[in-house]
DNA sequence: CCAATGGCGTATACAGCGTATACATTCTTG
DNA sequence: CAAGAATGTATACGCTGTATACGCCATTGG
């Protein structure tokens, strides 16, 4: 019977304040009040506040990647590129903050592409690449870089997230999520006649 | 013989801190010091922080739609948008803060798709539009939502600029000026078989 | 058994931030 | 020339991240 240690309060603590409380921003002084310590104990847990944004990200990207993983991805390589789709809109929609945190903060240890994608060290785009792969053989898809495809449609869904988030898209949350699918198959199909 | 206003004496300072000079961020402090005025006296000039940035923002534009409207484009409409994707890329790499403020800063007043597009608020998405209506017109392209794909070419090349100022593309600038080529043309041309 | 060590927490303080408030100066204009 | 608006300064407040110094307590080696 082993107690959750005070890391992982924290962790949790500010994950809390991050997405689901109001808007506030995630502060060493909030965190710690939520989690009953005072400011200068979350330096005994994390080096920093960037440590702790670190920290946060990479729980953020283990939940993203279990969605990923635990979803029962359909036979045809193209729906599963859908499927996949729906699952990052799903969570940048639910949890836009840890989304921003994710993609768009500059952090050291930040996954690169190309090297670390190829290698296998983002658990997201590996199924993505995958699904190309397959209908590459399959011969839906002609013969290319399948990582740069996932990368650029990567990409290109995280520009369209980033500027709904911004305030830049004056429709609704499901005009959105239509939008990105209308997006990425332009992209699959090409808009030459 | 007029000399230039105080608040445009500020706009410069601020412009230079932006992204001539170190890494520094742009606080009232600095912006003041570089003029050679007490803080406060910002705020004669400009509501807030917020409404500085704003100004800074504006005036990103105004230069970027400067560099569009300025360029003497191609007659093909597919090298139009090509000479468009290279000006957003030059601008992109030179002033990335300023490029990440424009168009990632979520800020009161920032033109919304689709209304705001539509209504030509966006002049330099005027020109990608005008150049992919000519291609459709040509039969070039596919009759389809010109402002729709405007806005999806453009939120692709943010999300990959904004990936590679965030330290996400371990590749030179050359190889990643040339990827962001490689993903227009994807999008131009589809990758099915 | 007891002292020492190391993990964890607190208290206080500092420099930097945006900016509210009150006051001084300088420019414009009737 | 006086009145008023425009523009500047001085000071201070509450917020931020975090350096520094100290206290408490559990584990452990002599």
């Amino acid at each position: 019977m082993v107690g959750i240690s005070t890391t992982e309060k924290i962790g949790a603590a500010a994950g809390r304040l991050l997405d689901r409380e109001g808007t506030e921003a995630v502060t060493m002084r909030r965190v710690a009040k939520a989690v009953g310590i005072t400011p200068m104990a979350l330096y005994r847990h994390f080096a920093d506040r960037d440590g702790l944004l670190n920290a946060l990200a990479d729980a953020g990207f283990e939940e993203l990647a279990g969605r990923v993983e635990n979803v029962v991805l359909p036979r045809d390589p193209e729906k599963q590129l859908t499927a996949i789709l729906n699952i990052f809109l799903d969570f940048a929609l639910e949890k836009p903050r840890m989304f921003a945190l994710m993609f768009l903060e500059r952090r050291p240890g930040a996954r690169q592409f190309p090297g670390d994608f190829r290698d296998g060290r983002s658990p997201t785009a590996k199924f993505a690449a995958a699904a190309l792969e397959a209908g590459m053989k399959k011969g839906v898809f002609r013969q290319d870089d399948v990582w740069e495809i996932t990368f650029e449609t990567g990409a290109m869904l995280q520009g369209l997230v980033m500027l709904y988030l911004g305030g830049r898209v004056g429709t609704s949350a499901e005009e959105f999520r239509a939008l990105c699918h209308r997006a990425f198959r332009r992209y699959v199909n090409g808009i030459r006649k």
